[in-house]
DNA sequence: GTCAGCACTCGGTAGAGTGGAGTGCCAATC
DNA sequence: GATTGGCACTCCACTCTACCGAGTGCTGAC
């Protein structure tokens, strides 16, 4: 977090900038340029480039400046300029917003949601890879939290003659499901009679409240399994309840840096489902939209960027988008696809009744 | 892992050896030796190594025979030798079959599998992280194919008044679902009963197996309830009965390779699981157990090698290990490993009654 | 305030030189 | 005849140097 005091006051309303014009629209063009090139970006190219108008030797001093006040680097005495975290936070804070889509990408994404059907988790999946297809960034999906999902089934399904297994339908439409040894062979018959017991004691509860006691049947083999069933249920939950991730494209990370040890440590960061759920969650809760370098605190993604948009239906929470890739990322196109991939997601989610 | 003389009579059939005993041990020296250090390996490191006994003016000349013979061969001139191919495969074959683990290694498998327990799915994906600890490998592990798997149960779950959910469980444990608009609101008891067809029609079959025409019931509404039910079951198919893959540890490949182009194409790979499951496939029904270089006949990864195992549950056939590595992988680990947990996966999937 | 001009800095590249690891060959040895 | 020590040779990796050029900061003119 590189803000300096008077300039997290202005965050898209009329505030004094912390800039004049003509150094905003230079930091722009650099930032623009930088992304687009990766090269250092030097005053004469600045000056070429139309919309500036001014001499080579006025952006040089503008630049030296811009790198006084923290906004720009250079890597050597007689290099470019590159921007700092908060030269790319000064771009991003001066977007104004999301910008539209390439046609292509809307056609792209317009498509994608015509076709996507079925499960959800499988869309979820899907999304990420369209995402990271749109961005050229690896993408992270969240998945709904089903922490207060009421249920809407329960089931013993046999198994085998001593195996069941509880298939646990919530109101979102997520299926959670459990094997269960049972202590004695069971019919079909019992394992129903048992499943309408809990059906009946845990329906429209969320599978978080569950009551681990029900009321005694008086039949001894039937209270032994919706017990068991009961217990079944309670177990499930730390692991499964917890919001999924889905990752796609992070071979999009070897893309972006070119230094290999770079792309392990992220890629190692990646693999910690509950860690990037966390620091996505992170993110949001601090009410960013895009984290860059060190602001979101964490060490070994200091090189990174990250871009967040939450999915909500009918504004409730359901999910939320991530967009992971360098500081030098083309935000622009990067907060359009999750803009709209989010919009079109959340729709989606609503249509087919998740959540 | 100098293995001398006496070493290559083994091989469980009788065919000569294409290589003498001296051959065998300097070539199975230089392996070792490569894949330990990634270096290229000189004939007076040869010479030094226990159990080789002849001066290294010796080794040159047999090094430069294995060299003829397309063993091993010299990024330049002045350097030492690193295998080829077929090096690599001489190595392999040569082996005697997987080794024990390390007790490290073992212990740290027991415990895995004494605490998996509830999903096969997240069994499954943490039996690839597994994997990729174990051998500091790529994982890919392959679930049992739901294809011929008969049905268990079928029902419909109402999720909204024109919304439901159809649940399958089949005789393997796995749980299909897909949602389905409803033509009109429908009550619960409604969509009860038309479970109860459906159930009736389909129940024992296995799920490509169920025909799209159930017996009219009389009952219009219920007919069209269990028509809309068939054609979800049938719909779901192609996309969901396909086996999953769980791909554990990619950061690894980071490690592996230096390039990082190399990695970035390697990883666009594991990104289609598709082509990996197939790949996979392929290599099993080769007969192989370790595919090195260009005989996987797969272009994009001629710098990788696989290792496969297949995980049979009471003789079926019920899913694969591959682990995906450098061609200079650590062979004899990585079979050990494959085979453990292979053998010790089997095991847990028969108990826990999935397939 | 802007800008052309200029001296300066410094990274990247190319070329020369060097050290060393490793080779192939050969003659001596067992 | 196989093995081995010795030796000349090759070639990479590394260092050092020189040099080019992109880009800078500064200054004085407009």
């Amino acid at each position: 977090m590189v803000r300096t005091d008077d300039q997290q006051l202005h965050e898209s309303n009329g505030d004094p900038l912390p800039l004049d014009a003509r150094k905003a629209a230079i930091l722009t063009a650099v930032v623009t340029e930088y992304i687009g090139t990766a090269l250092p970006i030097g005053s004469q190219h600045v000056a070429d480039l139309p919309g500036v108008g001014v001499s080579s030797a006025t952006v040089r001093t503008e630049m030296a400046a811009l790198e006084g006040d923290g906004y720009l680097t250079q890597p050597h005495t007689s290099a470019g300029r590159i921007p700092t975290d908060k030269g790319y936070r000064f771009f991003v804070d001066h977007l104004g917003g999301p910008g539209p889509l390439e046609p292509v990408q809307r056609q792209q994404v317009r498509q994608f949601f015509d076709h996507a059907h079925g499960e959800i988790e499988q869309m979820l999946e899907r999304t990420s890879g369209l995402l990271a297809d749109l961005t050229d960034c690896t993408a992270m999906v969240v998945g709904p939290s089903h922490e207060a999902s009421a249920i809407r089934s329960i089931q013993l399904v046999g198994l085998g003659p001593r195996l069941a297994l509880l298939v646990v339908v919530l109101a979102d439409g997520a299926v959670q499901k459990q094997s269960i040894e049972l202590p004695e062979d069971t019919s079909e018959e019992r394992l129903a009679e048992a499943s309408r017991h809990l059906a009946a004691h845990a329906a429209g509860v969320s599978a978080g409240m569950v009551a681990a006691l029900a009321p005694a049947t008086g039949d001894r083999a039937i209270d032994a399994l919706v017990g068991a069933g009961l217990s079944a249920l309670l177990s499930m939950r730390p692991g499964d309840q917890a919001e999924q991730l889905f990752v796609g494209g992070p071979s999009r990370l070897a893309t972006a840096f070119d230094a290999v040890e770079t792309v392990r440590s992220v890629l190692t960061i990646l693999e910690q489902q509950l860690v990037v759920v966390s620091l996505l969650r992170d993110v949001l809760d601090r009410g960013l939209s895009v984290a860059i370098g060190a602001e979101h605190g964490f060490e070994p993604l200091a090189s990174c960027a990250i871009v967040v948009m939450p999915v909500s239906v009918e504004g409730e929470k359901a999910g939320t988008i991530g967009l992971l890739g360098p500081t030098r990322m083309n935000y622009p196109q990067a907060l359009a696809a999750a803009r709209v991939v989010g919009e079109r997601l959340g729709q989606r989610l609503g249509e087919s009744g998740n959540l």
